[in-house]
DNA sequence: AAATATACTGTAATCGATTTCATAAAAGAC
DNA sequence: GTCTTTTATGAAATCGATTACAGTATATTT
């Protein structure tokens, strides 16, 4: 590995000259600057990445904090995230928690050690709570979980808007007892609860607690939660579920069961996933803009990086509701 | 940020005994390290990664390179890597290459600029190639793909015995004529056919070229290809894919073509995804060990990290058949 | 031709840690 | 009580870049 001081010696110039032939500055001769370039080349010298994040205080990587790559939510976004940090010169660091507020606290530790020009957060709500105690050194962006008064930069899916356009489907298809199934280790889930539930009083329709139902975000419990769900005196017509993973456990739970989608029971996620278009019947689901959600969180962030005073903002994109078979009601 | 100067200052130490103390080297006092303990504790300093990378010229992140985090293989594989990283005090940064020569070699390029300690990779076969011409500066491991012969450590999948394995099955359920949808772009495809041709070839079969194919490896080839065989005037009783993506396509396909599986047309392919089970009927497939896969990838890439005379190794998993009833012949 | 401005280049400080070397203090040997 | 060994600490070099500052050479004015 050949370093500046090599460079220098071969071209017999200074690092400083060298340094300002790298860096594009004017006031330099021509013929140095061929000199130095000419050396350049022939040791292949690239520059210490380390050495030049050291002395500029700042590094060319971004962090992505996740709960977990497997998501297929957080999956498509990440590949959005690293296309635009890559479009502009930057990489990315990946993380995940598992929802566990500990190692997101340890990691965005390792971000400020790391010297990260910025990072990329999905938050569990313990650490949304404390979040103005946590004095981070550089900027962050939130996705897919902020709080709503926050002063923080944030990329979200207008989740009130999401609940209820999936709702009102539901309820033009003729649905009336709505299972309801979210996550309750985030924002979003309440969110979209809440438009749910805006939804159904609007319609005069009255709400059933034992319908709506709260759980870690897992496929194993949208299993055992469809499975109650189904097992009431009176089941719902239709199970609703707030992301990709309780989908998947409902739909497991239903065939269990030996029920017909949509004939005997309905079902609509969120997350247009892979194999939500590849089940018979197709799900309907609410689409999140993935890659719109990537892009705008790098964007956003880059933004605040190279003006850290800009006031703080909130995106906020709109789901599309993509109507499958899984809800076309039937017996109406 | 406080520095170690300023922690120094405050236990009224040099930087030298700051250093000793949180590196928990012996010779030092217990009253001054208390006293400096109590300094790091009072002033919340935290060494600075770039800062202690440069000077001991080795860090601890780790780069994964791999063509597509959306491809579920990748998917699951990243997280074990993360997790393993997790564990030894590594990270890591990630890297899309979209089967892209270029993109790779750049990337590769910014692992040594960025200093990792290792990188995992998944390379193309034009870059294999060339491996030998890249004296790269750090430790690799190759997974997924590698050169049989290559003096390069690598966790590989035994994809010989895979689509033995696979084609055994077929033929034991009775099929005959089997179209097969190979990747293009790896060494990983061509192993899996010559596993899948040796296995006819033994039974006394006659292999008909226009029933094995070559394509890119994405779900859009898949479904052409699909096409294609089923256009044939003698069509395939089954599909023989090669990865997920493929299989996703070629599914796709006879759906449209409106034929049944199994009865009128058999599927297996590769990777137990998230949907491959959840379809119906469930897809037969041949598993990989993801988890192991990168957790052994990592594990190996540490060993060598710390010991860079190791002789080179290459870890061989083995597949697990997984039978569904995409592939249960029930004509016979 | 002298005065001033501008272009070019090098010296040395700097970023924040680690580590070698030297030295002072304490402990052990005889 | 002197001599040697071990322990404990600091001063300063180092990693590899960037950049403030200073100095010299060239160009422009007058």
């Amino acid at each position: 590995m050949s370093s500046i001081k090599d460079v220098a010696k071969a071209a017999n110039v200074s690092t400083a000259t060298v340094s300002r032939v790298l860096a594009k500055h004017p006031h330099v001769r021509p013929a140095v600057r061929e000199r130095v370039l000419a050396a350049v080349a022939q040791l292949e010298y690239r520059p210490n990445l380390i050495a030049r994040n050291l002395r500029s205080q700042q590094s060319k990587t971004l962090g992505l904090i996740v709960s977990d790559i497997r998501n297929p939510f957080f999956t498509a976004v990440s590949r959005a995230v690293e296309d635009t940090a890559y479009a502009h010169g930057y990489n990315l660091l990946l993380c995940n928690t598992d929802e566990n507020p500990e190692k997101e606290l340890l990691y965005l530790q390792l971000m400020g050690d790391e010297q990260v020009a910025g990072v990329i957060f999905s938050p569990t709500l313990q650490t949304l709570n404390r979040w103005h105690e946590l004095h981070l050194s550089f900027p962050t962006v939130l996705i897919d979980r902020s709080l709503r008064s926050g002063d923080v930069d944030a990329v979200l899916l207008d989740n009130l808007s999401a609940g209820s356009l999936l709702t009102q489907h539901l309820l033009s298809q003729g649905y009336r007892r709505i299972g309801a199934i979210f996550g309750e280790a985030s924002t979003t889930g309440r969110e979209r609860q809440r438009g749910f539930e805006a939804v159904l009083h609007d319609a005069g329709l009255h709400i059933q607690p034992e319908y709506v139902r709260f759980v870690r975000p897992q496929s194993e419990a949208g299993y055992r939660t469809t499975l109650e769900l189904l097992g009431l005196p009176e089941p719902p017509e239709v199970i609703f579920t707030s992301n990709s993973l309780l989908t998947a456990g409902a739909l497991q739970a239903i065939r269990e069961q030996g029920l017909h989608i949509p004939a005997q029971i309905g079902l609509v996620g969120f997350d247009d996933t892979a194999w939500a278009s590849l089940v018979q019947p197709a799900i309907t689901v609410l689409a999140q803009p993935t890659d719109e959600i990537g892009r705008s969180a790098t964007e956003l962030l880059l933004q605040r990086v190279a003006d850290p005073q800009r006031p703080t903002r909130k995106i906020i994109l709109q789901g599309e509701l993509i109507v499958r078979e899984s809800s076309i009601e039937q017996r109406a």
